[in-house]
DNA sequence: ACAATGACATAAG
DNA sequence: GCTTATGCCATTG
């Protein structure tokens, strides 16, 4: 099972309303420094893919995206859709009591990871 | 195998 | 709070 394809069950997993930042979703997969390699997981997928990858958004709580010129307007639109509220600053709150942070339980993300690997889906490159 | 790159994170100034 | 510098991981040439 690549470290993508792990990133991709995960991020499919998030729940809508709440959001995962990169270095969370690579502290998820026991790769706790593998923050740029989950950008790099996004960053491959193609705007039709099944992966809800607007919800993975930086630590700071705000849109790092770079993958095209609105790109940044285009998440954070399907966020509010989704009840994900953004203050002046452009970034969420993560923590706090309207946290949008999606903190799953050990055994789920492990559940989940290991239905993926049972399953080994198809690799949505491009 | 080595060097460079990138939707990141964290520390320091 | 913002800008720089360094570290990390996976991928690519």
């Amino acid at each position: 099972m690549n470290f993508n394809e792990q990133v991709y069950a995960l991020v499919r997993c998030i729940p809508p309303g709440k959001v995962l930042t990169y270095g969370t979703v690579a502290r998820l997969l026991d790769v706790p420094h593998g923050a740029r390699a989950v950008g790099w997981a996004m960053r491959r997928l193609p705007d039709s893919s099944s992966v809800p990858w607007f919800r993975v958004i930086n630590a700071k709580g705000g849109i790092s995206t770079g993958y095209a010129e609105n790109g940044e307007l285009i998440q954070r639109t399907l966020l509010e859709a989704e009840g994900v509220h953004f203050n002046a600053e452009g970034h969420t709150n993560l923590h706090g009591p309207q946290g949008v942070l999606w903190k799953p339980s050990p055994w789920e993300v492990r559940a989940l990871l290991d239905a993926a690997a049972h399953q080994e889906p198809p690799l949505p490159s491009e």
